[in-house]
DNA sequence: GTCTATAGGTAGATAGAC
DNA sequence: GTCTATCTACCTATAGAC
């Protein structure tokens, strides 16, 4: 054990708070997860939403930030397409949690967080990827689709199953370590369905 | 006013409670948004839980009964779809809050929660459609698609948009009702891309 | 059925010894 | 930095008057 008490209360903080979120999490569940005194949370983080905060601007941020890398990058439609979906869905896959954990925060937490978020960290940018689209349609090179929704279609079906998994995980009667593999197969299934919608 | 106490209570219930979720509702704030006296609360649905379950199971219901009934409805696969996207996106327009409180709970309450849901209510039950898109791939009528993957796209394209809505409106920075329009209008979007997708 | 008052328990946060 | 003990506030639930 290497760990600062530091980093052993933030990992004990992204279990806790990712899978009861932030109302349902008690500090000291956090205390007997990081296996630490429950005081020391206060020392380290003054009180729980200032710990809160530092859990999920991280959290946020790992959505965010690589959306926007690939989004704005310099690659024809479908690779970038392609590229994205694969990406995403292999942090999605690695982070299972963690989509309906943020999601869930920004439903509740109301208008003035999600407000004080997107001033405070760069917020997903669409444009260059709905620009691109744009682009191609008046090519003549894909079907005229709109933008908006075919961006929204490619995050809905890469994020969803996350967020929807213990539904869908229960219908189809499936464990943990399956249901992850069958997001492993999503991925082509996915790129596969969206080319064939768009193309002419 | 005509409406008993037992109604006012579940009206307020389920306006809190989908707000805030199981966790950060206060029975206070539920007295207070019913204009009746807290101990009432406990007269009718004698404790917190119980009141919850009220609340979740209908609208829980809203959401597996209708699916099913269409889903196993005596129709071509296309009519299907389209009748599937148009109303299941109404009953969202008209309860876009729902979702992510279903889900949400779903999330949080652990795999007890969702195994004593799945006997207790009739699940939904994507079975009838897989089976229908099976055939019409092996009759060549469509192409070759996943029928798992495809019924799970149909519903995350669907839903999505009103869950992770605090997202995606503060970043298009439109109002509520600009947002549901534009869920109006993606119903037809929809429809077009899982045509286009599955089309030979 | 509806109200007031309060019991009983728990959670976040602080004080202070080591 | 880490621990124990405790304060204060709040919340669910109940008891009991009307």
């Amino acid at each position: 054990m290497e760990v600062s008490t530091e980093e052993k209360i933030l990992n004990a903080a992204k279990e806790v708070f990712t899978q009861k979120g932030f109302a349902a999490t008690r500090m000291q569940e956090i205390a007997d997860v990081a296996g630490i005194n429950k005081g020391l949370l206060h020392y380290y983080f003054r009180n729980k939403n200032k710990l809160f905060r530092a859990v999920f601007d991280e959290a946020f941020s790992q959505f965010a930030l690589r959306v926007n890398e690939v989004f704005a990058a310099d690659m024809p439609l479908f690779e970038k397409i392609e590229a994205f979906v694969s990406q995403y869905m292999d942090i999605l896959i690695a982070n299972p949690a963690l989509p309906s954990f943020v999601i869930n925060e920004l439903n509740q937490k109301g208008d003035a967080f999600v407000q004080d978020l997107m001033n405070r960290k760069n917020k997903p940018n669409p444009l260059p990827l709905i620009g691109q689209v744009q682009m191609e349609i008046q090519a003549g090179r894909i079907r005229a689709v709109n933008p908006f929704h075919l961006v929204l279609n490619m995050l809905s079906m890469c994020a969803f199953p996350f967020i929807a998994r213990p539904l869908f995980q229960a219908i189809a009667q499936v464990d943990d370590e399956t249901y992850l593999k069958l997001m492993e197969s999503r991925k082509q299934e996915i790129i596969d369905f969206i080319h064939s919608a768009i193309r002419v």
